[in-house]
DNA sequence: ACTAATGTTGTAGG
DNA sequence: GCCTACAACATTAG
């Protein structure tokens, strides 16, 4: 499910429900997903008054009144803040007016407490939406192949593999173009590409494209605009050429083979 | 039965 | 150190 444009709605649309809230009690079932002792965490958590809640690349943050939880929706994760548990529900937190539920069939995702800024959100590079052309030049002398680049978080956080291929589609480079290579002017419009994507993709809610939804059961729209991603074999919107899907660092790629040059 | 799926991390080798 | 491939995590859908 979660991408930044993802995770940036289920922020959005759980931050006005859980601030000020405390936690009067919270369950925890997976190993995977609560690494440790489950019974500690829950009771590091007892009581706890929620401050805020902010996204920093895929990361959920939730600032306590003690320590922080962070949150990572993995593949397959969703934070609800109404519905049932069922047998994918791995977290359950009754608050001092609502519920919020974790669901994660996969259990990729992770629920975290730390005192601090999680170790994982401090490797974590610049927000997509917030870096500058010039800063995001620097960035780019490098060997590797964009699509690489892209997904790599300590590079930019918040890119998964929707948003890179359709990144990359709008500004017409090859997923395999190697990073310092681009042009100033292609570099500047790749940035660019990123940007309005990304501000799109969050305007439309996101994209659901299997299960998706945010914290209220709500659907995102941004597959809809999809020109590369899950496209393979159909016609490309610019030039009508079939989009071709590759292998690149172990992820599905699609990119049209005309309108993407390295 | 087999493959791929919105992700991350650790290991090995060049 | 940088880069790439591969495996692992666990489940579902086609």
């Amino acid at each position: 499910m979660p991408e930044l444009p993802e995770v940036e709605t289920v922020v959005r649309s759980v931050a006005a429900h859980l601030a000020g809230r405390r936690i009067l009690e919270s369950k925890f079932t997976s190993k995977f997903v609560t690494p440790g002792s489950r019974a500690k965490l829950a009771q590091r958590l007892l009581g706890r008054r929620i401050e805020s809640v902010r996204r920093r690349g895929k990361f959920i943050i939730i600032e306590l009144d003690e320590g922080t939880l962070t949150v990572h929706l993995g593949m397959t994760g969703k934070l609800l803040i109404q519905g049932q548990t069922n047998q994918h529900t791995h977290g359950v937190f009754t608050l001092d007016d609502g519920m919020l539920f974790y669901q994660d069939p996969r259990q990729f995702g992770r629920i975290e407490w730390s005192a601090g800024e999680s170790p994982r959100v401090k490797r974590l590079g610049p927000e997509p939406l917030e870096i500058s052309l010039d800063e995001f030049r620097v960035r780019l002398k490098r060997t590797t192949r964009m699509k690489a680049l892209l997904l790599n978080q300590t590079f930019l956080a918040g890119l998964g593999n929707i948003y890179a291929d359709e990144s990359l589609f709008a500004a017409g480079i090859h997923p395999l173009t190697q990073a310092n290579k681009l042009t100033a002017t292609r570099a500047a419009r790749l940035h660019r590409a990123i940007q309005g994507i990304l501000t799109h993709a969050i305007q439309l809610g996101g994209s659901s494209i299997s299960d998706y939804v945010n914290a209220e059961g709500e659907r995102g729209w941004f597959q809809m605009e999809h020109r590369a991603y899950g496209r393979e074999g159909e016609p490309c919107v610019n030039c009508g050429k079939p989009i071709r899907k590759i292998l690149v660092a172990q992820r599905g790629t699609h990119y049209c083979p005309r309108c993407q040059k390295k």
